[in-house]
DNA sequence: ACCTGAACACCGTTCAAGT
DNA sequence: ACCTGAACACCGTTCAAGT
C-alpha cells in the first residue's frame, strides 16, 4: 500500500526548518520587549525570511499566534515557578533555619520568583492575560495556566499538614496568596510600586499577609 | 489694551463644539468595551463626523489620546472608590455594626469598590496602568494616578488611630491592601477567578488578610 | 484657531499560483 | 505540505490648503 518507506510525517521544508517554531519564539521576544503593539507579522516575516503571506499556514490570525505566545508565556512561568526554593542565603546570618523550611519563607520565595518573572516579563504577562480571558481561548491554553497557577497550591497544602497554615479550603488562601503576590507584581510593573531589586518590599508584603494587618 | 471685550478665550468652533471632549468620552467607551486594539482614530474622526486629519490637532498621536483616556479612567475610578461605604445592608441580619464601621468593614467596602470598576472596566484599567507605566508619561497622569491611590491611607490611618491595625509604615499597610485587592481585581478580569457577583469571595480574601493565614 | 483632503508608508488577510 | 506574490481594504501620520 505504501510507498517504498517514503515517510509522510517529515516532508522536506524548502524554505525554512520550523517557521512556527520561529514565528512563536520571535514573537514572544517581540511582545516581551515592546508589547502587544510592537507585534507585526510582516515585519516577523521579513526578520524571519519569508514572504509575508507565510505566516498564515501556521497561523490563520494575528490572535492565534499571540495565543501561542501566550500558551508559551505560561509555560515559561510555570518554569520560573516551579524552581522556586527558598534561598540559602535568605537570613542574614548562619542558618538559623528550623529542621524544614518554614511555611512563610516558601511562600515568600514562590513570591519572589513570581514578580521576578512578571518584572522581567511585563508585556507578555498582560498578552497572557488577555488571551486567557478571551471567549474562545483554546483548551491548551487554559491547561497551561491552570499548571502554571497550581504550584502555589502544594506550598498551601504542606503548610497546612505542616499546622503553620490555617486550615480553611485550599482554594479560599490561594486566592489571597495569589492576589497579593499577583497584585504587587502589576503594581510593580505598572509603576504604582518601585522596582524593588533587593525584595525587602515583597518580603514584608507576604509576612504581612501571613501575620495578618491587625496589631499584635 | 484689549479689544471690545471679544472673548479670546471662546473663539467660535465652526465644525464641532468640543471635539477634544468628544473624542476623550468616545474613545474611553471605546476602549472600555473592546480594549487598546479597538480603538482606530479614523473610526473615531468617522463616528464623530470630522475628517480622518481633525484629531491630530488635539493629539499630536495615538498615545497621546491614550493617555487622554488614561486620565479620564483614573478620575473615574477615584469616583469610584472616593464613595465607598460600608453597606448598611452588609451584615445578614439586622444592624449589629458597633458605634462606627470597623477597619475591616471599611476597608471591605473600599475593595469591593475597587474590584468593581476593574472588572466592570477591565480593558480601560488596561490603558490606565500602560499608560501610567510609560516613561513619557505627562504629570497630570501621574498626579490622577496618585490621588485614586491615595484613598485608602485615609483607611489604614483611620485604623491606625482607633488600633485596629497594627503600626507599621502606613505605606507598607497600603501596599499589601493595593496589592491584594488589585491582584484579586486582575485574576477576575483575567479569568484566573470567578467574577464573584455576590462579593463574597472577595470579602474573605479580605479577612485573610486582615487576620492573616496563621492558624488561630 | 480649527478643519479638510490628498499623499505616504505601513498594516492584516485572502488567494491563485508555484515547488 | 509549504511558500510566494499580487491584491484588497484598512491603518496612523503629515501637510498644504481652505474658512
Amino acid at each position: 500500500m505504501s510507498t517504498l518507506g517514503t515517510p509522510a510525517r517529515i516532508p522536506a521544508r524548502y524554505h525554512h526548518g520550523d517557521l512556527r517554531a520561529a514565528l512563536v519564539q520571535r514573537a514572544t521576544a517581540v511582545v516581551a520587549t515592546g508589547g502587544v503593539e510592537a507585534l507585526s507579522l510582516r515585519e516577523l516575516a521579513r526578520d524571519l525570511g519569508v514572504s509575508h503571506g507565510a505566516p498564515s499556514r501556521h497561523f490563520p490570525d494575528r490572535q492565534s499566534l499571540l495565543d501561542a505566545v501566550a500558551l508559551n508565556g505560561f509555560q515559561l512561568l510555570r518554569a520560573a515557578v516551579s524552581g522556586a526554593r527558598p534561598g540559602p542565603a535568605a537570613p542574614s546570618a548562619g542558618a538559623v533555619a528550623g529542621p524544614r523550611a518554614a511555611f512563610a519563607d516558601e511562600l515568600a520565595a514562590l513570591a519572589k520568583a513570581y514578580v521576578w518573572f512578571a518584572v522581567q516579563n511585563a508585556s507578555l504577562l498582560t498578552v497572557m492575560f488577555a488571551a486567557k480571558h478571551r471567549q474562545e481561548a483554546p483548551a491548551d491554553l487554559l491547561a497551561a495556566a491552570e499548571q502554571a497557577f497550581a504550584v502555589p497550591l502544594r506550598v498551601i497544602e504542606q503548610g497546612q499538614a505542616a499546622g503553620e497554615v490555617v486550615a480553611l479550603p485550599v482554594e479560599a488562601i490561594a486566592t489571597a496568596v495569589l492576589a497579593t503576590t499577583h497584585g504587587f507584581a502589576a503594581l510593580v510593573a505598572g509603576g504604582l510600586l518601585e522596582p524593588d531589586d533587593s525584595g525587602d518590599v515583597l518580603a514584608r508584603t507576604v509576612a504581612l499577609l501571613v501575620d495578618g494587618l491587625r496589631p499584635r
